[in-house]
DNA sequence: CAGGATCCTCGGCGATACTG
DNA sequence: CAGTATCGCCGAGGATCCTG
């Protein structure tokens, strides 16, 4: 599977100016847009694994907790033998949905394969 | 300044489930989005390098030629002596604005900075 | 002024193995 | 089931020098 460096954190200096950086910081990620599209709805860590083809459990695992230290999910963990975890959105998270679903529907719109011509 | 790796081409599998992928993609470069942002107005090569402190000319040049790639921007030269290139936003591009709005919106809503803590 | 060409760094990602 | 730990790859991004 290809790689693709992003982007680290944008100096402060830019955060006052343009507003979108905060954005960017947290989506930046290879598959954090995927996983809060999935997190529409609440998910067990499997379930997550199984939506998004592809990602392994650790990397899985990395991006959640970022996402986490973001305040994008909430992680719920039930104490229970075998171990159940459940992931949800929290507020900034909802708060994003809107921007997904634009994106969703910018995609279709615009989904003109001009990379791979 | 740090650097993150973000994410390469997504498996096409996704692209059907989830159609968020290709603005993923178009976006996924370290400083497409805040590059698109001042895209708003028609800008000039130096100017944008100006107005996004911390690039080089030879990234600023290639993450432009990525957008030319994608539809997202386009570029006009004049030809002249010394050189004059222009930045404008293509249909695409022009498409995305709303997007960049709500992620400013929510930037500025949930900007706690928690990776910093 | 707006780039092209090179070389190098370095950190995200991936694979694999192990655990409570 | 849902992780953690370790290791190594590799490619985006950066620095520097050169050009029409």
């Amino acid at each position: 599977m290809a790689r693709t460096s992003f982007q680290g954190e944008i100096p402060n200096e830019q955060i006052e100016v343009c507003p979108v950086t905060h954005a960017q910081n947290v989506i930046a990620g290879k598959w954090k847009i995927i996983i809060l599209w999935h997190l529409k709805e609440t998910r067990r860590f499997g379930e997550l694994q199984r939506l998004v083809p592809g990602i392994s459990k650790g990397i899985l695992t990395s991006q959640l907790r970022e996402l986490e230290k973001d305040q994008m999910v909430i992680r719920k963990v039930y104490p229970e033998v075998p171990p159940k975890v459940e992931y949800s959105l929290a507020d900034a998270g909802k708060g994003f949905m809107p921007i997904l679903e634009s994106m969703g529907d910018w995609g279709k719109k615009y989904a003109f394969n001009s990379k791979n011509s």
